[in-house]
DNA sequence: CATTAATATACGCATAAGCATATATTTAAA
DNA sequence: TTTAAATATATGCTTATGCGTATATTAATG
């Protein structure tokens, strides 16, 4: 992964949204950023693709779900830079409500017991 | 000039490799980063150009030279990245050849007089 | 004023990116 | 084993990107 591939990763609103999305909350399955960015699923699925093939996320599933992540093994110079992308848009009100539509799914994944 | 878009900015090698060095050096004109890149004129110019016009680079004449530099009026959030950028390129030997290639140009545009 | 150096732009082209829609795959549950 | 939910991929399309080459522009110089 060069400096350059990784910021390519970072050029787009959708995958920067995922991003800093995960980079915020640790881990998150598809149907939760689907429902955090309100795009349709094949959209969220396709750049959650490619940013898992570049190596910049890592999946796992866990039953019915898909879960995405930071790679945590990015080399040293990638980590400051994800720092920086989040505190670029933490102040950003589309940002705030991306957050807001994310805490507001009726029925999150990890509560299905609950449902 | 939104994250995405300034990301976008840095997202390909020829340009990074351009605000790495302006970030480095603080002001070059376009046969300095011609010099130091080793490419040809019209592709330096082409992204140097676009780069201006997303505000990420300013231009000045000075007499038969044109200098770019980084904008200082960038927002805030936009520094930390360029220098987490040019931190993420120090240490690889092909930044260091641009460095060297810039450092030799054998008539340097300031340098004029003792021609 | 003609020439040269530095820089910018235009043109034609090839490839990459991103999208919407439809469909396939995988897993859990009835 | 049928059904439904979550996720992934395929297809066809449009637009954006980057490039090499040629040419235009601007400024200094003879």
């Amino acid at each position: 992964m060069s400096p350059a591939l990784f910021f390519k990763c970072l050029s787009d609103d959708t995958r920067l949204r995922c991003v800093t999305l995960l980079q915020k909350q640790g881990k998150l399955c598809v149907c939760e950023l689907t429902a955090a960015l309100d795009l349709s699923q094949p959209k969220i699925s396709r750049h959650l693709a490619s940013l898992r093939q570049c190596g910049l996320l890592l999946d796992s599933r866990e039953g019915q779900w898909v879960y995405y992540q930071i790679n945590p093994k990015l080399p040293d110079w990638a980590f400051p830079i994800l720092q920086n992308a989040l505190a670029a848009v933490e102040n950003d009100p589309l940002f705030h409500q991306d957050m807001e539509r994310l805490h507001n799914m009726e029925c999150r994944p990890e509560m299905v017991a609950g449902c």
